[in-house]
DNA sequence: TTTTTGTAATCGAATTTATCGATCGAATTT
DNA sequence: AAATTCGATCGATAAATTCGATTACAAAAA
């Protein structure tokens, strides 16, 4: 029988891949940097594959790191499905109605929606995509189950278990006056015009405030409707724009040809989470899905 | 992040899950009983759920572990598939013409293509399913790279690899004689009637061989001409017949109605492998697919 | 150039974990 | 009742993992 890498090593491995840096994976994993290093040594030499490239500066994977990198997350991801499904195990049956708002659902949603069905098959899961106020309605008419929304957002009666944090990135034309530079403080936003999404979408107002931008007035909120489209209209001239970078991280803004430039620490940012009717007596599977949207989350910085 | 089974605790378990016992199952997987067992506790305890049954004195798998049973094989066989593919990573890319006996093919084969594809995606494995002597020919020729058969059989110029022992199972309709029997000597065979394939078929041969039988005339050889069909004749009361292991562990008896029953040790066997022409220089290649059929052969016991 | 900084490899000690053999108790079989 | 089989458990021992400290190296800054 073939040697098996251990599931810890290509845990280590991901998160090495992630994060380009053994210290970050190794803080990212709870271990010493030492630890992760032998790790992923220990797993060149089983493999008896150098998994990657020391030699350059940049960050780079061999071929064999790469085939390790595309087949790693469904393995993990399988057997946390095993896991979910092997213990406690809520009821998680049935039909299940979930909300989620356009900012969050292209791009994180695809991937959710196969992974809740591995770890719970029998959940039949709806889908409605509605702006935060639409789906507050329909939580509190019991329409819907739970919500995957952003935050913050005033929303009384209601229960919240937090999914993450999702910082702004500031995104630009090539030819735009901060194209070529490698960070931004929200403080040099002061200068340019924003597009914006549309009035009505959370992001436009998680954008403002957490960038301290003032409702100016002028071209400056042009009004996408949908990210798609406003990455394409920022592309075709029209200035620059913030997107929130799981949409980056998905390669929205490389797929239009954006530059995205991340802030300097402490990033503007705003939080993702699921929520719920308080007292509908769907909390525990609100959390059950939540988790494995945290998964999702976390594993696609 | 939910704690994660580790692969090993997969293997044990699914070891003893074949096994359908403990000591079985250490001993297959080269452990002591002990370590086996306080594995598997250890795993339940991760998952906060019995996996096995120990109350009842049959074996028997709790829900949560059937689960685990159903997924498990999934997370090993990728595992497998990704240290095949990230590691030495022989060529192994274009066409592979590969042949197969009918007795083999439909027990082996389905699960094999599955495997191959992931192991080597640049695989375009093609299959014939012949006979032996044909096969040979073929191989001879050039017409296919390697071929999956069953020995002892006379071959010339031709290199194997072995893939395992597959033993014979007494199999027969529930009103027979032996039907109500636990184990059989081969020494018993003697009294009753056996139908077989067909001539041609090694099958028929190996089992002739292997018993001890001697080529009794009569009704004896009514001739199938697959496995399918030789079992829906026994069913139909025409007499018992020898199946090969791997086609009782796939249900072939079950799923007609026939009682299995098996050999006292030594049962009576063929042998299994993988067979090219001498300096072909297909021979790693060929060493490669035996591997993984091995490993699905084993697997399957 | 030299210094500084960031990054990864390496070493040795301490700890944790895994493994084994022996033994025990419960359920079956003889 | 005695013998057998099977799995759980315990304590000693061997093996591995882990960490912190240090070293080595390369790029960036002075």
């Amino acid at each position: 029988m073939t040697p098996l890498p251990t599931l810890r090593q290509l845990q280590f491995f991901m998160s090495l891949v992630r994060r380009e840096s053994f210290s970050k994976a190794a803080e990212e994993c709870f271990v010493s940097q030492s630890t992760l290093s032998s790790a992923i040594k220990e797993m060149e030499t089983l493999l008896d594959q150098r998994l990657v490239d020391r030699s350059t500066r940049t960050f780079a994977l061999t071929p064999s790191g790469e085939e390790v990198a595309t087949r790693a997350p469904a393995i993990l991801a399988a057997t946390e499905d095993l896991a979910r499904a092997a213990s406690g195990r809520r009821p998680l049956e049935g039909a299940f109605h979930l909300g989620v708002i356009p900012t969050i659902a292209p791009f994180i949603l695809p991937r959710a929606a196969v992974r809740l069905h591995n770890a719970y098959p029998k959940l039949e899961l709806f889908l409605r995509e509605d702006l935060t106020a639409a789906l507050a309605d329909r939580l509190a008419a019991g329409l819907i189950d739970a919500a995957l929304l952003a935050f913050p957002y005033d929303l009384p009666g209601i229960e919240i278990i937090e999914i993450g944090d999702d910082p702004f990135w500031f995104a630009c034309d090539a030819d735009h006056a901060f194209a070529k530079r490698r960070k931004l403080a929200k403080e040099d936003l002061g200068e340019c015009d924003l597009l914006l999404l549309e009035d009505g979408h959370c992001l436009r107002e998680h954008a403002i405030d957490a960038c301290d931008l003032s409702e100016r007035g002028g071209k400056a909120s042009f009004d996408g409707t949908s990210l798609f489209t406003l990455a394409q209209m920022t592309r075709s001239g029209l200035g620059a724009t913030l997107l929130p970078e799981m949409a980056i991280k998905q390669g929205l803004a490389k797929s239009v040809g954006l530059v995205a430039i991340p802030f300097t620490k402490p990033a503007p940012s705003r939080k993702i989470g699921v929520a719920w009717r308080k007292g509908s007596g769907r909390g525990e599977e609100a959390k059950a899905i939540a988790d494995v949207i945290k998964e999702i989350f976390a594993t696609s910085k």
